[in-house]
DNA sequence: GGGTACTCTATACAACGTACAGAGTTATGG
DNA sequence: CCATAACTCTGTACGTTGTATAGAGTACCC
């Protein structure tokens, strides 16, 4: 088990400069300012963060190998933000900005939009990591965010659902994305640092988990578990959880409309 | 935004000790052990640190906290537990082992069975707001993780279900219960940690918002951003949005028995 | 051409988990 | 009975983190 407890906290800040760098307000600075150019940008900073999460993870992701990437010293990036929690303000804001957005067809079934959905929220969540350790206290309300939501919504139109239940309903989907998606990446990031698949483990340790399967006194558990061990070939399947997740979601949203 | 970013791996110690500390083995060590005996339990430890983090959360955890909680030095604690790690795993299994599990009643019908699971997993989370930060990377199967499991799946009876889509099912539902309860306690701490309300904070920083809800670029988002910010009170309405995801879980896995 | 606002750097601090070395204590083997 | 080995608990120390603070140098404004 691992976590990811930490300080960096954010929305503690001042939100007024954080909706700045959001926008890129160059607007708020005077066009010409006094002292050096500045050697960087907010997005060299925010490509450089993105760089290293994206590969390590929020381990990965520290001021000094940051500023380290981009060959100046660490401090030099409070000059571009205010810290590190408006960094990764940025940094989520960025990767919903660049997600794919292909229109969605007024033909087009709500089942196939929200299916679309999920897949590219399941994507976005494997390609960075990081994500799923993100607290979104406040979210930060970019451009990014706006345009994902916006978009989002959208997959539900056809459902007969009022504003309010849209808003539940998108919520809802994301809510069952990310956790299967934080199950994936857990069950990935084990194999990675021991080096020893899932399998493996298993295999070494079963003398140890003897009492664990007990079945006298966990019928029910090494019943079942052994099924789904068997069934997953020993591992984890990420890809039959999401499915069966989604095809959850889709029913249980289905039943709005028919009562 | 926060995040919970860290070392703190697990699965990294030897698991053979983990299972062992995990089950309590006083059989695997002699009864005379050599030198002084120990000033303090296994139990003490892990309900000091427990203690700590429901208060404060993971970032209120640290061995010297704990240690400090229990009148000894920081390093006296690896007498007990070879590591933060092990002892988050301890953790996590005691809170499970100390959950109640009113038995089902046999006519009791599976929505009713399954809906006092999911309760029973939010008020967990409630209490317990650390576990959603835990990664929980290899479960700890200790008698706590074994007599949830065991519990959980019984809820599942009657339900026409093959073991390993019972197996799926759990997994689904207590995705969804701790994607709302991360959900809601990410919405706590920021009022806490800003000494602001939700609705508060939306008022100070409206005009800055403007072009957030600027309904020419962003007519989806900000029509139904503001429906859902109206009907809630300006806050984010925890409760509406368990109940609503539970029913959508509901029904989905009532389509499962209805082809 | 000062003064001022800026950029970037160097140093420093308070936390964290825990490695390491030791002082003191007890059961065990000769 | 006593030396030794095994154990508990302590003190100190290291490397790592985010970032406060102070200062050196640079470019624009009046």
């Amino acid at each position: 088990m691992a976590t990811t407890g930490g300080k960096n906290s954010s929305g503690a800040g001042d939100p007024a400069r954080t909706l700045e760098l959001l926008w890129r307000d160059s607007a708020a600075a005077p066009a010409a300012r006094r002292g050096p150019r500045q050697g960087l940008t907010v997005d060299a900073v925010v490509d450089a963060a993105l760089a290293l999460a994206d590969g390590g993870g929020l381990d990965a992701l520290t001021m000094r190998a940051v500023a380290q990437r981009l060959g100046v010293t660490p401090m030099t990036l409070y000059t571009y933000v205010p810290g590190k929690s408006e960094l990764l303000d940025l940094m989520l804001d960025a990767v919903f900005l660049r997600m794919d957005r292909p229109p969605f067809g007024p033909e087009q079934p709500w089942r196939d939009r929200v299916t679309s959905v999920a897949d590219a929220n399941r994507a976005l969540h494997l390609r960075h990591p990081w994500l799923v350790d993100l607290r979104i206290v406040r979210a930060p309300l970019g451009p990014g965010v706006m345009a994902k939501y916006e978009y989002e919504l959208a997959a539900f139109e056809g459902l007969g659902l009022d504003d309010v239940a849209r808003d539940s309903a998108l919520t809802f989907v994301l809510g069952s994305v990310q956790a299967g998606a934080r199950a994936e990446l857990d069950a990935r990031a084990v194999e990675r640092e021991s080096a020893m698949s899932d399998g493996e483990w298993w295999a070494a340790h079963e003398p140890l988990l003897a009492r664990v399967f007990d079945g006298a006194r966990f019928p029910l558990a090494s019943r079942v578990g052994e099924a789904a061990a068997v069934a997953y070939g020993g591992l984890y399947d990420a890809e039959h959880a999401y499915a069966f997740a989604l095809a959850r979601v889709l029913d249980g949203l289905a039943a709005l409309g028919t009562p």
